[in-house]
DNA sequence: ACCTGAACACCGTTCAAGT
DNA sequence: ACCTGAACACCGTTCAAGT
């Protein structure tokens, strides 16, 4: 409280958001292995201690990061889709904001409870206006939610073993290349769909997992 | 090699074998943070640098160890179940192995390719044997796949919260209180679930999502 | 109240020195 | 060849000292 009333504050005074934000930055351009509380102490231009005035440790600061992507992903979704449509929606929605940051993927499973939380109530939602019976709303919910974490954690590897500006086309080789160095005699079947990788679309792929539980969701009513 | 031919081996020598059973005794009893190059490296009786002679870094042995136990689980599965069958049988093997061995959940979407493409195989095969179309044939496997992978993720992470010897019924009513606790109006269907969620059990809402998976395969051919 | 930055108690990994 | 264990270059977190 100044003289100047209410408003005066230092614009760059440190605080939970601004934090959360140079995290975000960090975590984008240069990965999950960059977050210190040294650099996001250097990229604010403050001490190291400073942070703990406004975060209790780390693991909350990534939880809170986590949060803040996953709001906006779930705020994106058009609220007048059809029930189906809305699923497709977030899913695919989470799906393209993970493949923009690919730490929010590998840290959905941890401790953000209220990031899990928003995905499995937008979901659920959709699914009781789906017309599932009662009884088998909880449990395709949960499928859903499952294939959706389990989907996001795969590619959050994919992007960090590819690395920045990796090529796709010379990483699926690779990957096919490994594949195909397993015994055929053992691994028939992962033989038999190694050409289908090479040119297979992950986002394709993905909706196809969500159209298989939709239509699994489908035989139920 | 020594006069008495190539059998005499020092039967307590360090090896690549011992080291993996040793960081997995490690992981089962204290967890993954208990995991340090120096504890290993106690409970080996050795210095923490002979560990290097066997193995190259810490993430190739969190490989080995999830390796181990994935193969483990996935042999344990009988080869004469019928292919649906198989594939519950498969996806309730890792889920109690995970129940088990925690740790291998939170690592099965780091580096262990080989891991997961046993599992990969495994069920791709029995894709293939159900009669799914060859077109669907990738699809379908890389959706259960993604599916056993979020569930074991989600597991690894409520073993991890709720400690060792932690009390399930509090456990649960815990997390009722941390779901009601939001506001009704913007979560309706948590609200409406969270009676559900005190008495579920975890492994039979797993098989429900592998069934509905399932279900979903069935309406392709 | 908020910030500073040295200090503490750890890590994974390396490497000269031993056997 | 294999092992030892001190040393190095980091971490997250704490805390006396400043403003």
């Amino acid at each position: 409280m100044s003289r100047w009333g209410v408003a005066e504050r230092r614009t760059d005074a440190l605080s939970k958001e601004r934090i959360v934000e140079a995290a975000i930055e960090i975590l984008d351009t240069d990965g999950e292995g960059a977050l210190t509380f040294r650099a996001l102490a250097a990229r604010l231009a403050t001490g190291s201690g400073a942070i703990y005035h406004h975060v209790p440790d780390k693991n909350t600061l990534l939880a809170a990061a986590t949060d803040s992507i996953v709001t906006r992903a779930m705020a994106g979704v058009a609220g007048d889709l059809a029930p189906a449509d809305a699923i497709r929606a977030i899913a695919v929605g989470l799906f393209d904001t993970i493949d923009e940051h690919p730490w929010v993927g590998a840290q959905l499973h941890r401790h953000p409870r209220s990031a899990l939380l928003r995905i499995f109530e937008g979901i659920g939602g959709r699914i009781r206006a789906l017309g599932v019976p009662e009884a088998a709303q909880f449990n395709s919910a949960s499928a859903l939610t499952n294939y959706i974490l389990g989907v996001a954690a795969q590619n959050a590897e994919n992007a960090r073993s590819q690395g920045a500006g990796a090529d796709r086309t010379a990483f699926l080789a690779d990957v096919v290349r490994q594949w195909t160095r397993n015994d055929p005699a053992r691994y028939p079947f992962v033989h038999s769909v190694a050409a289908q990788l090479r040119d297979h679309d992950d986002r394709e792929q993905f909706l196809a997992g969500i159209d298989l539980i939709l239509a699994g969701m489908d035989t139920l009513s």
